[in-house]
DNA sequence: CGAATCCATTGACGTTCGTCAATGGGTCTG
DNA sequence: CAGACCCATTGACGAACGTCAATGGATTCG
């Protein structure tokens, strides 16, 4: 690893890539990801060949069914993700419009 | 979009096809760089050509010297970083060794 | 040695987060 | 209509987070 040389009390800014905007809309992403129930969430509806209601989350995660519904709003808020109602169901998917960004990023994990 | 038809009190648990283990390797990954500051920190760090020092980034950014600290710290404890000092100086840049998975999602933003 | 520079740590404060119990609105079935 | 089922919202509480001021260690320069 090559160091660079320095002098006392000079400072070399890094030039930042990205647009602050860009950068505030990414971390939305992330965080709406960071959390290990959501990100199965995420990664189960990606994987997911049909919708898939609240209940089944219900019964495959160890949490109340309000938080269940907690987390999905969040990744709703986030756009990452898609209601649909039939009868007293609420089906889940994927958004399917995900800017590419952030389907890259889904496509990254796991 | 085709809904699933569905019986009253038959719920259908997703397979959930990640390790538990590895759904929260990934959370701690995403938390790390679910803050804008440290993505922009981490977006920095990757590419950069050289290793940067704290310095750099208290210029850069419009916040108090401990704070940057403390989020590279995080960065740090995430395993996405790595430091070295020379006088005193602190150069961080990103963690060489890091896993396949982790330098997807590095990739996959920006 | 004394002063200046760079940086990490500590302690404190307000905010956000994850979780649950309780509640209420919809929707279907008997 | 009455009861059962599914789900979202509300309110509450402890934990974690982002931030700063203050402090102290380490290093270099005069």
């Amino acid at each position: 690893m090559v160091l660079p040389e320095r002098e006392r009390g000079v400072c070399c800014p890094p030039t930042l890539k990205a647009r602050p905007e860009k950068i505030e809309q990414t971390t939305e992403i992330l965080k709406a990801l960071a959390d290990p129930t959501r990100l199965q969430m995420a990664l189960s509806l990606r994987d997911a060949k049909e919708p898939v209601c609240i209940c089944d989350f219900t019964a495959s995660f160890d949490i109340s069914q309000p938080t269940v519904s907690h987390h999905m709003a969040k990744l709703r808020e986030a756009g990452l993700v898609d209601v649909t109602k039939r009868g007293i169901w609420s089906f889940y998917r994927l958004a399917p419009d995900l800017p590419p960004a952030t389907r890259r990023i889904l496509d990254a994990i796991g």
